[in-house]
DNA sequence: AACTAGCTCAACCGCATTCCT
DNA sequence: TAGGAATGCGGTTGAGCTAGT
């Protein structure tokens, strides 16, 4: 029905991408900006699908992408964040400035399940496993799972909202974007009443 | 030194959503 | 308003690296 989006003709390059891609990648939006990235691959001389050289730009070779180790608060950001919208990456990431979606998702799956799981919490809808075993001696992992208790436990039983005690966690929400990246009419809104300001 | 298991993360894939005519 | 094109998103994969045996 409706045609790839990636014409996969064995013409288009595959994998890692080499040095002088990146290159021919940056030289061209540097020159014309971000323009239609299905045409772009061509314009630019690149083997690649338009996709591949969005993916290619956003997640790694950006200007503002900030890379290197997750700091202790950013982890903290990205638990609370997950537990109030589940998967949705690109909005954790949009909280965490620099930092992309896959790399969040990644550092997500890789660490972060662990280190919840390990502390006794379900990372998938951040309760509490009660007859876990729990490991407190961890500094860190206290204050997070403190943070964690705060976040969810106190959600949950935040009568005055009106959540009951066994309301699911994937609330609709009202998030508004970082200010760079903040228009007048890029914001998500619920018809809900249950608005969170997840920043004060 | 060689092998293996586990981990990390860049990249791919397919579906969903938005945009445009 | 419908339908196709373009873009965005989340799940998954696999290559490369490292630690353990």
């Amino acid at each position: 029905m409706r045609s790839p989006c990636c014409d996969n003709r064995g013409n288009n390059n595959k994998g890692a991408w080499s040095k002088e891609e990146d290159q021919k990648l940056i030289d061209y939006i540097r020159a014309h900006g971000r323009v239609c990235w299905r045409s772009l691959p061509k314009a630019a001389g690149l083997l690649r699908c338009g996709k591949s050289c969005r993916l290619r730009w956003i997640n790694y070779l950006r200007p503002d992408v900030k890379r290197g180790r997750f700091e202790e608060d950013e982890e903290d950001l990205i638990i609370k964040l997950h537990a109030l919208l589940g998967n949705r990456w690109s909005l954790i990431a949009g909280r965490l400035p620099g930092r992309t979606d896959n790399e969040v998702k990644n550092y997500w799956n890789s660490h972060l399940r662990k280190k919840l799981a390990s502390m006794g919490i379900d990372p998938d809808n951040h309760r509490v496993i009660h007859n876990a075993r729990l490991h407190r001696s961890h500094s860190s992992s206290n204050a997070t799972r403190s943070s964690i208790d705060k976040s969810t436990n106190g959600l949950q039983n935040n009568s005055e909202n009106g959540f009951r005690d066994d309301d699911d966690l994937n609330l609709d929400l009202t998030i508004s974007l970082p200010s760079s990246q903040r228009t007048g009419s890029d914001h998500l809104q619920n018809t809900a009443s249950r608005t969170l300001l997840l920043f004060p």
